[in-house]
RNA sequence: GCCCGGGUGGCGAAAUGGUAAACGCAGGGGACUUAAAAUCCCCCGGGGCAACCCUUGCGGGUUCGAGUCCCGCCCCGGGCACCA
């Protein structure tokens, strides 16, 4: 039997054993509870794993392990989110196709998986981009058209001239595009888009049903941008008749509004400019046309506009104001109008401060204090408001919204910054989407008993630069009859993006192989909910929006029976490797938030060491710093790869890779092997009876004490996602049947307590757990053991350690009877020499008897 | 600027308001070995010969008792950022 763990000897022939039995196929037995444990949907990239990616993979395969040996039926899946633009970008700078390409790298990430032993039902796999997938993502869109909730129109949308397709607003960061980088532009196409809007409120609310660490909610939320305020119309003066809508939030500072402003692209700028502003208005109006998102998004811009020659009169004070026209009002947001109130917003009071208009204090703060303006907060009263005067700005606000509706001149109302969810791109790999323009019939959807609307399979799919996709040049894709009127139609060319893939395929995973419905809802009522999801953090408004909303659609549909389909949700941490950097060279510059030039480890080792340094950066194949689970496995073992990416920090923390460290899970499994080798001759199968008659000493019931206490840890720690201090319990385990060991231990009790390390650790190394059990004369695999059970009648030692204090201060301890009486305790602490030196002369005013744990004497 | 997380030994970290630093890494000393590796044993926050004293980013507070709760700051990481 080995004394140490060599990983090459035993964990390849368990994986293969384990493929063998199908230990990995689901179960579903009746009157056993499920459990769905749940990766991100990846795609399947060329570079491979990283052991960064198993950060993801091990710990959801832990908690998956455990609850399958606590009965549970468990549903562990994994598939491949195939569509999109990372796939075919890969395959275009390949030279290759991408179907064949992501089902070639698909089968690396499967190998990868593997390697480490990760408990996946293969039988189960999907491929978004498979016919017999994307044939029911077709099906939901055209739910979703029936519904009302897909429609067509005309709108800037981003567009991404690198990817040369558009892009929906949650691919946009900071003005460039979440892919390549590259600063979007607007531009005007006939696109797609799901009314995710319709669904705003019920987002935000059914977060609070739901168990997602707090962070990505916020970010939910804040995406969302619920405002609540009152629209209303303000007249022209010049214009008898004319009006328009402003939307605010602060009505309650309305006397205080000097200024309107309506942006660029509003309707009533043409009819209002007079004719001596008009030539400096459409100036305005151009040049704002002309600067991209990036540059209109800049912060710290100055904020600029042209006065129209007209005003409009407050309804409040009567007064009459300028309009202007300004490129910080935005046309899609509320009316595209607003009332400006420079003494209580900054960028109002940016704009007057600039072009010198008037500004009224009209809300006094409740500090009392002489505010500088401008004062924006909300805690303060009315003034130089009319009849309003003295009003508390929460109380104004209700008042006047009040007023305004009886008028009927505007209401209450509430907005939403979401916007619809852009879905078309101008792309050949994705899903096509299953509509039919026809000349007579207009937009025409294919009848769903026609679908799959295949993608046909090309050589050149290269995208266009036109605003459209590549298939629109494949004639025997595009010409196609009406389905209503038979007539000459084309085909929608458009496809959809990956996200569209990813909103439901979850739901897949519970009935992959249906080939006449997306889903049994039977089986999707067992299933889901899934149980516990776990990703990245980078997916927080995009996927994560997308798959609740397609949820909650399907919900309306009456498919599924819940609101929420993920309603556990856990981010875990990155893993970071040593990367080299130099200095820049003449001639070489830094782009901001940069240090130095990355460079290969070749080139870290060729230069002089003062040349060099390192920094900790994302595992990535460009950057060199990837070290593969294949590498990992080879030089340390599976097993010790998963126990160290558990044991290094906590879940959700970011790591840094180390040898060291590995080496240090390494040295605990070695220790496990010696261990239980020593204990091997000596173990009794039968330990359950011989220990309920054996005569036990304190060493053995303490023993006993901590086996039990370790299976209470590890089954709330493995649950509760704390995999680093489940890790610390089973070395401390080990540690102490160890010491037990080299004592005179009594034989069922050190059965009992290896045998359950066996157990308990089969979640975590799970090869080195089906090596021992075997070699402890055991039949099969330890996942299809029961999880032990704690006896709780053990988990209490019969003494306890009474921590003794005086003031407050530790004096000194004595092991005293579990349950030992509260006079006892204060006498023996009393009569303790320490706590008598440290109290001396003083008198003792009270004690505090904290029972089982300490005695804290109080003196002057 | 706003909203979330975090600041504990040389390092990763642990700690229902009850002995701060469990567990591990690195380091030091020793055993075994011809030697090295591996393994095993001991030490390992700071000060002090010791009794003891100090120590969880900083300053206050609550409490018999605070890393933990409350108030006010500082620093780091992440997200959002003209949304009226």
């Amino acid at each position: 039997m080995p004394t140490r763990y060599e990983p090459d000897s035993f964990e390849s022939r368990w994986r293969q054993r384990w493929a063998d039995a199908g230990l990995f196929r689901t179960r579903q037995d009746p009157g056993r509870q499920k459990f769905y444990g749940l990766d991100f949907f990846p795609y399947p990239s060329g570079a491979g794993l990283s052991v960064g990616h198993l950060r993801n993979y091990i710990p959801t395969d832990v908690l998956c392990r455990m609850k399958t040996m606590q009965g549970f039926n468990v549903l562990h899946p994994m598939g491949w989110d195939a569509f999109g633009l990372p796939a075919e970008n890969e395959a275009i700078s390949r030279q290759t196709k991408p179907g064949p390409m992501v089902r070639e790298y698909a089968d690396v990430y499967k190998r990868q998986m593997n390697l480490v032993g990760i408990g996946y039902d293969w039988d189960r796999e999907l491929n978004s981009s498979d016919p017999s997938y994307y044939r029911w993502t077709q099906w939901i869109f055209l739910l979703l058209y029936e519904r009302g909730l897909a429609y067509h129109g005309d709108y800037p949308a981003n567009w991404c001239p690198v990817d040369k397709t558009v892009l929906a607003n949650e691919e946009v960061e900071g003005g460039l595009c979440w892919r390549c980088g590259t600063p979007v532009e607007k531009k005007v196409l006939k696109q797609w888009f799901f009314r995710i809007t319709e669904y705003a409120q019920r987002l935000i609310d059914d977060l609070d049903t739901i168990d997602w660490p707090e962070g990505i909610k916020m970010m939910q939320r804040n995406w969302i941008g619920r405002s609540d305020g009152v629209e209303f119309d303000w007249d022209v003066i010049e214009h008898p008749g004319a009006k328009f809508r402003v939307f605010t939030t602060r009505i309650d500072t309305v006397y205080g509004a000097t200024f309107c402003v309506l942006a660029p692209e509003h309707p009533l700028v043409q009819t209002i400019t007079t004719p001596q502003q008009k030539p400096e208005v459409d100036a305005y109006i151009a040049r704002s046309k002309l600067l991209s998102e990036t540059d209109r998004l800049a912060t710290g811009r100055e904020k600029t506009g042209v006065f129209t020659g007209a005003h409009a009169q407050n309804p409040f004070t009567k007064q009459p104001v300028p309009i202007f026209v300004a490129d910080y009002v935005l046309m899609d947001y509320g009316t595209g109008a607003i009332m400006a109130v420079p003494a209580h917003d900054e960028r109002d009071y940016d704009f007057a401060v600039r072009y010198d208009l008037p500004i009224v204090q009209v809300i006094k703060p409740s500090s009392g204090e002489t505010p500088t303006l401008p004062f924006t907060l909300e805690d303060g009263e009315l003034v130089s408001s009319g009849a309003h005067s003295g009003l508390r700005c929460a109380d104004a606000k209700k008042k006047m919204a009040q007023e305004l509706q009886a008028e009927g001149r505007g209401a209450s109302r509430v907005n939403y910054r979401l916007r619809d969810w852009l879905i078309s791109r101008q792309r050949y790999w994705g899903c096509p989407i299953p509509i039919v323009h026809c000349e007579t019939c207009g937009i025409v959807p294919v009848p769903k008993d026609e679908l799959p609307v295949l993608l046909p399979d090309v050589d050149h799919y290269q995208p266009t630069n036109t605003g459209e996709s590549p298939l629109a040049g494949i004639e025997q894709f595009v010409l196609t009859s009406c389905p209503k009127c038979k007539g000459v139609a084309k085909r929608e060319t458009d496809t959809m993006g990956g996200f569209a893939c990813s909103s439901w395929y979850f739901f897949r995973f519970c009935d992959p192989h249906n080939a006449h419905a997306p889903f049994d809802s039977n089986l999707v009522k067992y299933w889901m909910p899934v149980d516990c999801y776990v990703g990245g953090a980078e997916h927080a408004v995009m996927h994560l929006l997308y798959a609740r909303f397609w949820t909650k659609v399907l919900f309306d549909a009456g498919m599924v029976p819940f609101n929420e389909p993920f309603q556990v949700l856990r981010n875990q941490g990155a893993l970071l490797a040593s990367t080299p950097y130099r200095k820049p060279r003449e001639n070489e510059t830094l782009k901001t938030g940069e240090e130095g030039i990355q460079i290969s480890f070749e080139e870290a080792k060729a230069l002089p060491a003062d040349q060099v340094f390192w920094r900790w950066a994302r595992m990535s194949k460009s950057k060199g710093n990837v070290v593969t689970p294949d590498e990992g496995v080879a030089r340390y073992g599976a097993d010790a790869l998963r126990v160290y990416e558990l044991f290094e920090a906590p879940f959700e923390q970011t790591i840094q890779w180390s040898d060291e460290r590995v080496m240090g899970a390494v040295r605990f499994l070695s220790r496990t092997f010696k261990l239980a080798s020593e204990i091997r001759p000596s173990y009794d199968p039968d330990w359950r009876t011989a220990v309920q008659s054996a005569k036990l000493e304190k060493a053995d019931r303490d023993m006993r004490c901590l086996t039990h206490n370790t299976i209470l840890k590890l089954t709330d720690d493995i649950a509760s996602f704390k995999f680093n201090t489940a890790v610390a319990a089973m070395m401390e385990f080990l540690n102490g049947i160890a010491d037990y060991a080299k004592r005179s231990p009594n034989t069922a009790v050190i059965s009992e307590a290896i045998e359950t390390f066996i157990l308990l650790l089969s979640p975590i190394a799970p090869h080195t757990a089906d090596e021992l059990w075997e070699m402890f004369g055991k039949e099969g695999f330890t996942l299809r053991q029961e999880w032990p059970a704690a006896d709780d009648a053990l988990l209490r030692s019969d003494t306890v350690t009474i921590v003794l204090q005086v003031n407050g201060k530790t004096r000194g301890n004595i092991e005293a009877p579990a349950g030992a009486e509260r006079t006892h305790l204060e006498q023996l602490a009393l009569n303790h020499e320490k706590v008598r030196q440290h109290v001396g002369q003083s008198a003792v005013k009270k004690v505090i008897v904290v029972p089982d744990k300490l005695v804290n004497v109080v003196a002057e």
